[in-house]
DNA sequence: AAAGCGGGGCA
DNA sequence: TGCCCAGCTTT
């Protein structure tokens, strides 16, 4: 008999009655589009549902079906994709919906394994789609699962090498039926009840199945290994402005750091603060030299990634009478344009620093 | 096994 | 500020 008979249970009666609508869900037992599900457990790959919503929503619009986005181009899904971060998720979407319309029709496969040969697809997201939108039996543990288990039963050692432990007894908690309810019950409940901090016990539908409520050091789990401190590094970047009111960008490495996302271009971002010679080979480089007027710096931009913090300094250059992009990939964009290029958050930034140092630009 | 990879919200 | 997040891929 195990211990934690009825826990499933309890999870999924809490659902019935608390369960809130969402784009890509269905409540009442019927199954969501698997393009739905699949689409937004992408989204929701270290994303938060406020931040996904509005991208789902205008994603679904543009591309309605899986064919849809498999026919887009890539640049097309980067540039809806801007400002959601992990552009590999961006870049393995698109794979995904060609390999999914040319191995399976069109239409996504329901089993597990299968589901996790295709790109972008892990154990996480093949259980949740696999279960939510097939009703099939799978394990899903995600981040706030793996807090849920590892306060239910008080589980001692740290993460990550406590992914496995976690995982059985995910495995024994999770029912034959409704699998896919159940999975999304135990995150709604890890995100809103269970939480990392000051959890809300007394709300919570399974308190009298958790050891470590019984304990009274459910906050305590899971246990973490330390985390390293962040590097700072820094760059000048360059506004680069020709006489028709044109601004240079170019594109980024395909793989990588903010991999196919366009930029303006700086120097190296480095520990070491670039010297004014460096400054000057790249504005030679990009073939901007020549200047009449000294560049005007604006405001710091600051911008923290997942292993290092940048700053960045702009600096508003007006290209001379030539004005010719001398560099291979770098192209003139109208501001008004910016909308319409892959643009992440951290040149965003970039373009509000110069446009309130200079006042008289308008977006 | 460990590192690389965005961005936003929260205490 | 640091932490956390409906993780996956590469090395």
């Amino acid at each position: 008999m195990n211990r934690k008979d009825g826990f499933s249970q309890a999870i999924l009666d809490w659902y019935d009655r608390n369960a809130r609508e969402l784009p890509w869900r269905r409540l009442g037992g019927a199954h969501p589009e698997p393009y739905h599900v699949w689409l937004s457990e992408i989204m929701l790959q270290q994303t938060t549902v406020v931040t996904v919503k509005p991208y789902f929503n205008h994603f679904i619009s543009r591309w309605p079906q899986v064919s849809d986005l498999a026919a887009a181009e890539l640049d097309e899904v980067l540039t809806a994709w801007a400002g959601l971060g992990y552009y590999a998720r961006a870049r393995n979407l698109h794979k995904c919906a060609v390999a999914v319309c040319h191995n399976y029709g069109g239409s996504f496969p329901a089993d597990e394994a299968e589901l996790l040969s295709l790109p972008g697809i892990g154990d996480y997201t093949a259980a949740a789609v696999s279960s939510i939108a097939f009703g099939k039996r799978a394990v899903v543990v995600d981040g706030n699962i793996e807090r849920v288990v590892s306060r239910v039963y008080r589980i001692a050692d740290a993460l990550p090498q406590a992914k496995p432990v976690i995982k059985a007894h995910a495995d024994v908690l999770t029912p034959s039926d409704r699998a896919g309810d159940y999975a999304q019950a135990l995150m709604d409940i890890g995100s809103g009840v269970c939480t990392p901090r000051n959890p809300k016990c007394e709300l919570c539908p399974v308190a009298s199945f958790c050891d470590g409520f019984s304990a009274g050091d459910a906050e305590t789990f899971p246990q973490k290994a330390p985390k390293k401190k962040k590097p700072t590094r820094k760059a000048h970047i360059f506004w680069i402005e020709n006489g028709r009111g044109e601004v240079l960008v170019r594109r980024r490495e395909e793989s990588g750091l903010l991999g196919g996302m366009m930029e303006f271009p700086s120097t190296a971002w480095q520990e070491q603060a670039p010297v004014p010679d460096e400054v000057e080979a790249l504005l030679t480089q990009i073939g901007v030299e020549g200047t009449s007027k000294p560049p005007v710096t604006t405001e710091l931009v600051r911008h923290t990634f997942t292993h290092f913090h940048l700053e960045l300094t702009p600096h508003v250059v007006k290209a001379g009478e030539a004005g010719g992009s001398g560099s291979n990939d770098a192209f003139w964009l109208a501001p008004d344009a910016f909308s319409t290029i892959a643009l992440p958050t951290l040149m965003k930034k970039v373009v509000q620093s110069v446009f309130k140092g200079q006042g008289s630009l308008d977006l």
